[in-house]
DNA sequence: TATTTATAATAGTATTACTATCATTTAGAA
DNA sequence: TTCTAAATGATAGTAATACTATTATAAATA
């Protein structure tokens, strides 16, 4: 039996349901594909097209503007995490060996699926690190919150909030010290293979050396409270 | 007498020096103004001619592209917090109150100071909060960064690893906790006041409290080791 | 005063970010 | 199987963006 994770997306993120079609499916593809390799600002419509073989106004059928697609595509991946982790951490009773687990699911490069969907989550985790914060580094970021599209973000970031507290009940700032160990795992990444100096990891390039920091970082944090 | 700081800009930022004539000042003037209020994305050449009153190809003149101005105003500030910081921790020995210093100058708004320069360093700070990341987040960190764009980041940050040392010789990981404190000065404040769900500050939305967490994150990992 | 240099005014191009129309194919219902 | 509706493909077109180029004028300097 070959099971298929689907991830339950919020429709205003799409105008057509890309997971409901060949061509849809072919979309999200080539887009995680192109935004890799040539950067969110670089990416056009146009040049997805071409991509896959169809018409600019075939992609404009699925999303409103390239925007949307990278909230989507971001939504996306934080869903599919948050799966990871319930998944990886279920049945771990400590709370510390728990939240070690968390760490490294975040700061590791996965390796993909090919079976599991059309999406190559190796490449999207690259695209995160490089992409995933102009998602809501925008003006309209309160419009795009009131219309929940950070909701996988966010119930992620409480995921690991509970985790914490479990860890350490009196700990002052669960939901703080979340999004920094997420938004770490991932700047220290791109830090560590683009501005390498401002990272302790320029020499090695090793992810277990940021999963090392964040776990030093946090649970020295959560001992000591 | 009145002192005007002067920052030293990279060359290869500009192609004539804003800071040599009076349209070159409108020009760091005005894109603080308009790309804090309508942010980096919506901000074009155009709509910061006619805001100055002048000619797109007038901007043109001074900076290649909208991408080398966000770089030359993030390298401005990083240039202007390296001074204040060097300004407000000097004759302190002890480094635990310098490193409290540094984070409190990281985290809080500072008032303008109209006089200084043409550049309103308030609406900079909330700039470098809001499209900081952008400035680095990109295909061309690489070559960006072989001509040296980010150095007044990464003195900053090194100058900061170097407190973190003073406070703690055996620290492990001084450069990474640095630029973690810079980031995320920065993110929980964004955070704090467009997705309150991912910080614990979202009620009061006070600056005091990042200051808290990033002391409590920052000195019981120093303590520790 | 002559001469360089900066600016203003204007024009023009390629690309981006869309929207609209209509013909054709495909998939599902009758 | 046939009809119908929906999805796709092909093509066109527009406004805005991201530039480059040219020439005239104004300001600064030698």
């Amino acid at each position: 039996m070959k099971l298929q994770l689907q991830i339950k997306m919020n429709e205003a993120l799409f105008l057509r349901n890309p997971e409901s079609s060949a061509l849809g499916k072919n979309i999200l593809k080539h887009s995680v594909h192109l935004i890799y390799k040539m950067g969110f600002e670089t990416f056009t419509f146009k040049k997805l097209a071409e991509d896959i073989g169809t018409t600019e106004a075939g992609i404009y059928r699925y999303f409103e503007n390239k925007h949307k697609l990278l909230v989507y595509l971001t939504a996306w991946y934080w869903g599919w995490l948050e799966f990871q982790i319930s998944f990886h951490t279920n049945n771990i009773k400590d709370p510390v060996v728990k939240l070690k687990r968390v760490i490294k699911l975040l700061a590791t490069a996965v390796e993909d699926d090919e079976q599991t969907s059309y999406i190559n989550e190796s490449l999207l985790h690259q695209i995160i690190i490089a992409e995933g914060s102009k998602a809501y580094l925008t003006k309209q970021v309160g419009e795009d919150n009131k219309q929940q599209f950070f909701k996988p973000y966010k119930d992620l970031c409480a995921v690991i909030g509970n985790i914490i507290l479990e860890c350490s009940t009196k700990y002052k700032y669960p939901k703080s010290l979340a999004s920094t160990i997420i938004e770490m795992a991932h700047f220290q990444n791109f830090f560590m293979n683009n501005l390498p100096s401002l990272t302790d990891f320029g020499k090695t390039k090793e992810e277990s050396e940021i999963i090392a920091f964040l776990n030093d970082l946090v649970f020295t944090s959560l001992k000591k409270s």
